[in-house]
RNA sequence: GGAGAGAUGGCAGAGUGGUCGAAUGCAUUCGCUUGGAAAGCGAACAGACUGUCAAAGGUCUCGGGAGUUCGAAUCUCCCUCUCUCCUCCA
């Protein structure tokens, strides 16, 4: 949620980031407008309200209450009918206010570099070309199927199109990359949370994310519960309508967790492998930390995720998300990309957000400096270290032997205890 | 699913129609005291909006909504949530 105060006072800047988005700007003039006549209408219903309220407060004082009251009623019948008329206007300018404001995606940082689509996002760093093959390297899901560890078939089966099943080395596997990624993020001072996957309307407005994925959440309607498409909306949450203390900031969160995702709006791609998948797990990082410390905690959250592809040695690109490209809720963003030699193209693992105060507004996270300071809003991150599937995918193809057998990782083989999967399924 | 109890400030907890946004205690902050600290004493201490250079001031909020009344934390109705017991259950 943006700041009105800001609309109102920089509305060139919001038309700005507007045109930057790709987005229309109008809204600004609108709510502006819409401000002006709400702001009206409260003024002058307050000032009725306080004249009411001194007749009110004289009664109170009067020896004889019931004497006041008979003759202060007229007056006071006359001050209701227009304080009922001065009221009646404000709730729906609010609601239109409400309306537009929680439709606008969040300011951009003035890093983040103009585009007009994923073509522009800048690689920032990378860990070198991607090697060079001395045999053809075949998909990920030819090599699951091969060895009899992950099974396409059945999963559609038991769930339709979209779902997944591990087995074996490729569930075991799977275990231990979760494993691994919670004690690395353990050894860099996160805190672990095992959270509710089923949450509240409210928890789901508050992280921005109904309007983001309002289409592509699986919920039950009986109780209004949302299945949460990734651990960022229990983790961000968590703290909602609280004003925390300062010295309690940065608070750095992790939770491995499934997400869920209908995958509405993208019929038709990426429709073979674990690539894109309604339920799929996730190792995710949350920071709440001070404003001014937002930048550096970009980077050490994005250092976090990135240490952990350079652990299993898998290729990888950094890259800086265009305007165009940054998500709603987010002011900067940086994608990690996994090569993928199966495929031959790169393939986001992870995704670092700088949220600013813009979650945080939304869901009332507040922090205070100093025991008489006002409440500031903290600022919001959150980044995959990392995706669990697409984990997999990137070793499977990284790691393949000319014989269709897996070379577990060296971080790996302490977590899973075994260091290969042979061509049978077998391991070693 | 059945029955009952409850929801007040950071916490605990008073308050059943009128200077109540709210006693008191704890916690916190500042001052006095002290060589320093503790104790003691004094003071400050809910959030939002509005307003201002800053203030003063104004409006709203005692789970949420509607109502009764000149006036509601207090009375009425609806909703939500929490707790206890029973039932069920990993």
């Amino acid at each position: 949620m943006l700041d009105l105060a800001l609309l109102r006072r920089e509305p060139d800047r919001m038309r700005r980031v507007a045109a930057r988005r790709a987005i229309g700007g109008d809204f600004v003039d609108d709510v502006l407008a819409i401000d002006v006549r709400l702001r009206a209408a409260r003024t002058t219903a307050e000032a009725l309200q306080a004249e009411k309220n001194a007749l009110t407060a004289r009664i109170s004082q009067a020896t004889d209450k019931g004497a006041a009251a008979r003759e202060l009623r007229p007056q006071i019948a006359d001050l209701d009918a227009r304080i009922v008329a001065a009221n009646a206007e404000i709730p729906p300018l609010d609601a239109q206010i409400d309306a537009i404001l929680s439709e606008i995606p969040n300011l951009l940082d003035d890093t983040v570099p103009d585009g007009a689509g994923e073509d522009d996002n800048v690689v920032v760093r990378d860990s070198g070309p991607p090697p060079v093959a001395t045999f053809t390297a075949k998909p990920h899901y030819e090599l699951g199927e091969a060895l009899g560890i992950i099974d396409f078939e059945r999963a559609t089966k038991l769930s339709g199109a979209r779902f997944s099943v591990l087995r074996g080395a490729g569930a075991r596997l799977s275990r231990a990359v979760v494993a691994f990624f919670l004690a690395r993020a353990h050894d860099r001072g996160y805190t672990e949370i095992a959270p509710p996957l089923l949450v509240t309307r409210d928890t789901m407005w508050s992280t921005g994310q109904l309007t983001k994925f309002a289409d592509a959440m699986f919920r039950d309607t009986d109780a209004d519960l949302f299945m949460i498409p990734t651990a960022e909306v229990p983790l961000t949450a968590l703290h909602r309508d609280e004003i925390l203390n300062a010295d309690l900031l940065p608070l750095q969160y992790t939770a491995h967790t499934p997400c869920f995702r209908k995958e509405a709006g993208a019929a038709g791609k990426d429709t073979r492998g674990l690539i894109r998948q309604h339920q799929f797990e996730k190792v995710e990082l949350v920071w709440l930390v001070a404003p001014e410390k937002s930048d550096e905690a970009l980077e050490r959250l994005t250092a976090d995720s990135e240490a952990l592809l350079a652990e299993l040695e898998l290729p990888y690109r950094v890259l800086a998300l265009c305007s165009a490209d940054v998500s709603f809720n987010a002011a900067r963003t940086y994608d990690l990309e996994v090569w993928l030699p199966g495929q031959q193209l790169y393939r986001e693992i992870s995704s670092c957000s700088n949220c600013t105060d813009f979650q945080a507004r939304r869901a009332q996270i507040r922090f205070r400096r100093e025991a008489k300071g006002k409440p500031e809003f903290v600022h919001t991150l959150n980044g995959s270290a990392l995706a669990v599937g697409r984990t997999l995918v990137a070793i499977l193809e990284n790691y393949q032997r000319e014989d269709g057998g897996i070379t577990i990782p060296r971080a790996l083989v302490p977590f899973c205890g075994f260091t290969s999967i042979e061509p049978d399924g077998t391991t070693r």
